[in-house]
DNA sequence: AACTATTTATAAGT
DNA sequence: GACTTATAAATAGTT
């Protein structure tokens, strides 16, 4: 797959499939090879050529052989069990994949509504400008931010004098633990439908308090008669 | 093969192993049904992992039966024929191998012999100093060289009034014709044993004329008062 | 199992 | 087809 990605389908052109089918039978046989080595097990593998009768098989005649032997003696029920065959392995690979993509969906909607509520609070998008789908992602993400900075400032306006114990399993944090890397507002969105009542007026009276935007946006700049 | 190379050998570590087993029973599977589908032949591996008499097997159960079937209806003699064992491929590896290592040996010595002339030229290294199973290269190589700046000097002395018609299949070339990648003082060292009469003296002539050292040496530089 | 630094495998091109 | 090269894939060790 160098040079470019390759289709997993069958190659048209005669010369190619000639030559990849070279490539990648020695390949095979070498990774044969490695597993039967490195692992100390039993393995063999059988390729047909084209108008050939004659399989290429890995591994010595007499294991292959055993090995071969092996198989057949076992009951059909038995010799089916692990069988994979086309469909089952791609349905695996298809599950694996879009759960990784669930995954990835899941970071790029933080982003998007991240980004939303910055647009919003500089004042590049109008909140009428926003899709009602948007909306409810948005409010729950400015909850959640708004409920850790005021935990921050509990946290910094609490007495000197009398320094709180922190438990070692629960330190002082303001990140939203979702494990994110960085630490600039990286919080997760929790999808639980649970709207407790922050509404438009409760927003337009946040973006009007220039120390919450400041708090927000590290780099936001309170408009001054110079611009 | 990440991180480090491991060596071609049984795992002694169980988890090491196990681990490495299921990566690499999947890698082949994988491998099997790419090689299947790309170039649409019948293949099949079996795998048995230790302690489990059931094996793992790749494709689809009726094809891997048919697979089996087909292998097994072959006469003993055309089963064992295209049938690898690990000495087998292990031996050819390695002949592919030695090879390789036969030509950038070689190339490793015309290197040497060349860096040595360089340092016999310039001085850096006398003449007395040279091992005497260097020298019968060396000099190889200096007559080469010699021959090749001759007809060099040849070609463009001829009249430009009267150009000699080239064919084309021997253009006028003055590079060691080795294939070799760049064109300066590239040439192979012909091991022929064949030492036609050039010796120290004619060596230690060629090495006070300046002019020829310019030749040979393109940041060579003749000594001046102020050095 | 997910991640990541590396080594391998290999598609094109020569 | 063997070699080279640039790139995709596999995977050893780590967390």
């Amino acid at each position: 797959m160098p040079r470019q990605k390759v289709k997993l389908a069958w190659i048209a052109k005669v010369a190619d499939r000639k030559t990849s089918f070279r490539k990648r039978k020695n390949g095979l046989m070498k990774k044969v090879s490695e597993l039967s080595t490195l692992c100390g097990v039993d393995a063999c593998a059988i390729v047909y050529k084209r108008n050939d009768p004659v399989p290429d098989i890995w591994h010595s005649p007499s294991e292959a052989y055993r090995v071969l032997m092996r198989f057949k003696s076992l009951p059909r029920y038995e010799q089916t069990k692990h069988m994979f065959d086309q469909e089952v392995y791609l349905k695996r690979r298809l599950a694996k994949q879009k759960e990784k993509l669930k995954r990835e969906e899941i970071l790029n909607r933080e982003k998007e509504v991240k980004l939303l509520m910055y647009q919003s609070l500089t004042g590049a998008k109008g909140l009428h400008e926003l899709r009602t789908e948007d909306f409810g992602d948005l409010v729950r993400l400015i909850e959640k931010n708004v409920k850790e900075v005021e935990e921050k400032i509990e946290a910094y306006s609490r007495p000197p004098t009398a320094p709180q114990l922190l438990t070692s399993n629960e330190p002082m944090h303001i990140d939203g633990g979702d494990g994110g890397g960085d630490n600039t507002l990286n919080m997760t969105i929790d999808d639980d439908g649970d709207n407790n009542g922050l509404d438009m007026t409760t927003i337009e009276a946040l973006m009007t308090q220039e120390r919450f935007m400041e708090m927000m946006i590290p780099t936001y700049q309170p408009p001054t008669g110079d611009d």
